[in-house]
DNA sequence: TCTGGGGTCCTAGGACCC
DNA sequence: TCTGGGGTCCTAGGACCC
């Protein structure tokens, strides 16, 4: 099993033709009210670190150049990395845009050990990529996600399992793919604070400290145990796969500046509910559940859900049930007019639209004209990309200057 | 001028049915 | 009249990942 992780890859792909930024300290992402997705090592020298604020990040180095994010750089080379890895196994787990797991188990014969594998890849990446990355091979995916963390930057790192207790053993617990921050608290209060510490606890105990799943799966993590079976095709990072779905999909934002008008709240649900239907329909699938996030100045953080009577992929259903969960919840904060920071719409419960769908969904109670209505609006996206079509209530005084001839119009509602 | 946006999975309580 | 389990669905919250 091998894991392979990019370094750095959001600074990296998007520092790559630009020799000038290559020594100094870059920071992707962050700004106004974001955090940092990726920090070139320049710019970890300065002890920046992704998912750190953007303003405690120009607090450590005022002089970083800041990008945001360019995806249309960024995808076209994660896929090619992804195919790259397909040359030498078809068992992909992709699990971000950055990283992937390859069982390697049956290329032995084509392209030698796991070891020679590893680095085949890795220069076939810098060569064609110009970027570098890490690489853990072990048994399991959780060891084979330390290794690859391990041997960071630019290195190959390998765990057998007759060395998994000498190596691991001695490290925090921390360390554990799927011991987060929380469980890591939770255990160094237990005493326990190295992963040999956790192992010398009898699974039993464990998990009746912890729980039963938690339990069981941690006592896994520390003996090295866990799965060591892919999941080809990943975690849908591009989309589906051809299995039936069960899975969501969802928009947030994080408000320029904290909201408590309602009205305001629902014109950004209305452009969160656009987009979020837009990739629903685009991945020929319905949601019967929709489900609000809504995290207030103080950042305390809800949710609200509502399951309909049938699946939809309709903007003005998936608008209409959020901002009525939004106002049944800011109805019973009342008189309290908390602000808001941040919106969040959720299509969940999904799967793929089966033939008679598009007919049921026209028909009975429901409103006839918005299925045609988003029909429009995802052809005029497809051909004029996806800010030509709004509702009218979401234009700004901006959109009203005049338009080339050929552009299409605006308005529907 | 603290703390993004995209997801998955698990837990737990209540409703409801058998 | 009281007592009971199991299963499924829905909702809310939390942990985790990159």
């Amino acid at each position: 099993m091998l894991h392979v992780d990019m370094d750095a890859f959001y600074a990296s792909v998007m520092i790559r033709d630009r020799p000038e930024l290559h020594d100094v300290p870059v920071v992707v992402g962050g700004g106004h009210r974001g955090v940092v997705l990726s920090a070139n090592y320049p710019a970890r020298r300065f002890g920046i670190r992704s998912g750190m604020s953007g303003v405690e990040a120009h607090r450590l180095c005022p002089d970083a150049v800041t990008l945001p994010p360019d995806f249309t750089l960024l995808t076209p080379v994660s896929k090619a990395i992804m195919e790259t890895f397909r040359t030498v196994t078809p068992v992909v787990e992709v699990t971000s845009l950055d990283e992937a797991f390859l069982d390697v188990r049956g290329a032995g014969r084509l392209f030698g050990s796991p070891e020679a594998i590893a680095e085949r890849l890795r220069s076939r990446i810098r060569a064609e990529h110009g970027i570098t990355c890490s690489v853990g091979i072990a048994a399991t995916v959780s060891v084979a996600k330390l290794g690859s963390r391990l041997a960071k930057p630019d290195g190959v790192r390998v765990i057998p399992p007759d060395r998994f207790v000498a190596e691991v053993h001695p490290l925090d617990v921390g360390v554990l793919y799927g011991v987060g921050e929380a469980t890591r608290q939770r255990l160094h209060r237990l005493g326990l604070v190295t992963v040999g510490d956790v192992a010398a606890i009898e699974p039993d105990q464990l998990r009746r400290m912890l729980g039963g799943h938690l339990g069981a799966h941690l006592h896994t993590l520390v003996w090295g145990t866990d799965r060591s079976e892919l999941r080809p095709g990943g975690a849908g990072v591009f989309g589906f796969g051809e299995g039936e779905p069960e899975g969501s999909m969802g928009s947030q934002h994080t408000l320029a500046v904290d909201l408590t008008d309602r009205a305001r709240l629902h014109r950004e649900l209305l452009r969160l509910a656009s987009r979020v239907t837009a990739r629903v329909r685009g991945a020929g699938r319905v949601g019967r559940t929709v489900a609000l996030t809504v995290r207030f100045s103080d950042f305390t953080t809800v949710n609200r859900s509502r399951t309909l009577a049938e699946p939809t992929d309709v903007t003005q259903e998936v608008y209409d049930t959020a901002v009525a969960l939004l106002d049944a919840l800011l109805d019973a904060m009342a008189p309290r007019r908390p602000s808001v920071r941040l919106l969040g719409v959720r299509v969940e419960g999904l799967r793929r639209v089966r033939d008679g769908d598009s007919r049921q969904l026209a028909l009975g109670e429901r409103d006839p004209g918005w299925p045609d209505a988003d029909r429009a609006v995802d052809q005029a996206a497809d051909r004029f990309g996806s800010s030509a079509v709004r509702r009218a209530s979401l234009l700004t005084a901006a959109d009203s200057a005049p338009r080339p001839p050929g552009w299409p119009v605006q308005a529907i509602r």
